[in-house]
DNA sequence: TTCCAGGTGCATA
DNA sequence: TATGCACATGGA
């Protein structure tokens, strides 16, 4: 895919690998508003407008460097969906997201977030974060900033509730104190199978969550989030099984290097179809 | 009113 | 190791 960088501009070039309907409403991100113009996605202390041209997207931000890693616009996403192309099974879910990409995003905004996630519906897991953002964040003018974790170790566990967090509180106050950006960090290196042990040991991550973490925060392709709609994905074109264990080692046995990827196209297109 | 949402923690056997 | 249940909350 090609792309021209200006000042405050991304010029993607093209239509194919690139949508920001599909990126963004695929499930791998909370952060992020429809505008009459666009969509507006913040990650961190940052923010980034994305408009649809003629001939393909424009993303407009002050930290342009930052945002061509967030949106991995090095990888040829051609090169991985003609790969996926030999699955079956993914013949109409890429044509449906053909402009997913798998975002690069902070370790530790991706760890609480996903938490917060779990056993949740999308619109209220977003009502939850930005309620966090307005009330430890940064106010960047028009926006705020994803909290840092000297101010959520500011908060006690009833701040957890009173934004909505329901029982996830508790976990939420206790991980704050488990990992910080720094520790998550120097886990970059570990094999996908030692640092998922890492992840799930921490308050409120299970398998699903470390899955998720690792596919959308340390860019592990080698993982395949089990949740309801993969699960039914599953029992619906496999033969049946009632432990996602087992259906997450059959998927990830199945796709491989790939199995991250190949999740985000069947799950965008089970959840947008029941829609 | 009941069911469900990108599940996890904990007790029990 | 495996199974079953409780857990907040808001929208459909």
């Amino acid at each position: 895919m090609k792309y021209k960088i200006t000042k405050n501009c991304i010029e993607i070039q093209g239509k194919d690998d690139f949508s920001a309907k599909d990126i963004l409403e695929c499930g791998q991100i909370f952060a992020f508003n429809k505008t009459e113009k666009g969509y507006v996605v913040f990650s961190l202390d940052k923010k980034a407008e994305i408009v649809e041209t003629e001939t393909g997207f424009k993303i407009i931000t002050c930290d342009t460097k930052y945002f061509e890693n967030f949106f991995d616009l090095k990888t040829d996403y051609g090169l991985i969906k003609s790969r996926l192309s030999k699955f079956k099974i993914l013949e109409n879910p890429i044509k449906f997201g053909h402009g997913i990409r798998i975002l690069k995003q902070d370790l530790f905004e991706t760890l609480i977030s996903f938490i917060v996630s779990a056993n949740n519906n999308i619109k209220r897991i977003q009502l939850i974060l930005n309620r966090l953002r307005e009330k430890l964040g940064k106010n960047m003018g028009d926006y705020y900033a994803f909290p840092t974790q000297e101010k959520l170790l500011s908060v006690d566990e009833q701040f957890f509730k009173d934004i909505g967090a329901g029982y996830r509180a508790s976990y939420l106050y206790k991980v704050v104190r488990q990992v910080n950006e720094k520790t998550l960090e120097s886990w970059r290196e570990l094999p996908t199978k030692e640092l998922r042990n890492k992840l799930i040991a921490l308050s409120g991550v299970g398998p699903k969550v470390a899955d998720c973490v690792l596919l959308f925060g340390y860019g592990k392709k080698d993982v395949f989030p089990v949740d309801t709609w993969i699960n039914q994905m599953y029992n619906k074109f496999y033969k049946p099984l009632d432990n996602r264990e087992k259906i997450r080692e059959n998927l990830v046995n199945e796709f491989g290097e790939l199995s991250g990827y190949a999740q985000q196209y069947l799950f965008f297109s089970m959840r947008e179809k029941a829609n």
